[in-house]
DNA sequence: CGCCAGATTGAGGAATATCAAACAGAGTGG
DNA sequence: CCACTCTGTTTGATATTCCTCAATCTGGCG
């Protein structure tokens, strides 16, 4: 499970996420004066990064792969409550001093950068340019959040799925075929589903030549009609 | 709709909410130089501080009523994406520039304190006091969301149902019977499901005396009851 | 009184979950 | 190479939850 993970000292400056971080917009000599442990972690499937409940002692940085948020709940049941993508942040729960909302699981083989808390609140507090990129994440989460919340409030099955597939979509624009690295639980996790209504809809999907499958690649084959499946659903309004 | 709402000069330094506010831990001194123009509103039931996809202008903080923060959807579904109670904050997604993500419909008589959203900014950059709180509060949105995700995602009506009265009892510590201007079919805006189905579980909630209502106020008579119903729901879990 | 918005109730049907079984593919060990 | 196992997927049958539509009921209020 939580093996050790691999990790080495990271060195900022030769990042290609770097303009996308949180650092951005920091020069070089800035960056350098940080003086602040960045970890290079190396995340393969299933590693936990942290689990729900434990103290909070790092952030990560997501520089390429997958990451689920899940929460488990009492009665045995997951809920993924966000997944990320490359550039996206994740642990920043415990800048507040608070405890980890999720537990943050590795989808897909990935690449990480590990903050230590700590230093980077004390960082933010020195840096306006930091705090204003972590400030702008956190809207972000709350903006992405909310739509959720309407998705899952106002929708049903199959507007939810499209909707998704849509927005993973959206992650890797320059691709035809997206890497997918999610069982149908994982996705009916995320959308409130059981599996095998989800499997259903999926093969549903691929039967109208909407959706392709091969091995965890995913091609959205006519993403218009997917975006009518998501959006206005006439189901809802024959009329 | 929007007719003139009352509003007046505010001043904060006589403000009850002051210690609860963003501005808390602020001295008088410190008060009285934000020249800041705090424009003190009064809003009746339906009035609607702002819509959704407007500039925004001001943000809000709520003394003293109850409003709601609807998204409305092409099909003419409105969903209630977040309810607020006294001391909460509303409109301050357009602190980053944005234009407002919902619109604010006041649900009973309510003051709240209209702030320049342009004026916040300067002055969060100024005070960290105000910018920590801020930032705390986005948080604490950031958490409540989420927290819906999981209950709008893994629980079913009547689960969900008892969460929510048990939430809105809890923004009333000190009260045995709650204000509660809401319609059944504002409940179904928020909980995702439809006015019939509310209503129906509500009246099963009053035939099995766990709660009580008369008129626009609300009595929790068992909240263990509720709180058992609200969680590991045994429906789902025979064993 | 008559009117109206909201609440309730019932009946039927659609959406989704649950349970069970079969199926597919990727190791893994002989 | 083949059985074997494991995990994830698909499919079917059935049960449950929830929605929709229509009707009635309620309480305020002109």
């Amino acid at each position: 499970m939580n093996s050790e993970i691999a990790s080495k000292r990271s060195d900022c400056l030769q990042c290609r996420m770097r303009d996308q971080s949180i650092f951005a917009g920091l020069n070089t000599e800035e960056l350098c004066s940080l003086g602040m442990e960045v970890q290079d972690i190396e995340g393969r499937q299933g590693d936990v990064l942290y689990r729900m409940k434990e103290p909070a002692r790092y952030a990560y940085t997501l520089r390429n792969g997958a990451v689920k948020l899940v929460s488990s709940l009492e009665s045995g049941q997951d809920v993924i409550v966000r997944l990320l993508h490359h550039g996206d942040l994740l642990g920043f729960e415990g800048m507040q001093g608070e405890h980890h909302r999720h537990s943050a699981i590795v989808l897909a083989p990935s690449q990480l950068c590990r903050l230590d808390l700590a230093e980077l609140q004390r960082l933010s507090e020195r840096l306006p340019k930091v705090r204003a990129a972590i400030l702008q994440r956190w809207q972000d989460a709350l903006q992405k959040s909310e739509e959720r919340i309407i998705e899952l409030g106002a929708k049903r099955a199959e507007a939810r799925l499209a909707t998704f597939l849509l927005q993973w979509a959206r992650r890797y624009p320059q691709l035809r075929s997206l890497p997918f690295p999610l069982t149908r639980t994982d996705i009916a996790a995320f959308l409130g589903l059981s599996t095998e209504h989800v499997s259903r809809i999926m093969a549903d999907f691929k039967r109208k030549a909407l959706i392709q499958e091969q091995g965890s690649q995913l091609e959205i084959l006519k993403p218009k009609s997917l975006a009518h499946i998501a959006g206005l659903s006439e189901a809802h309004k024959p009329d």
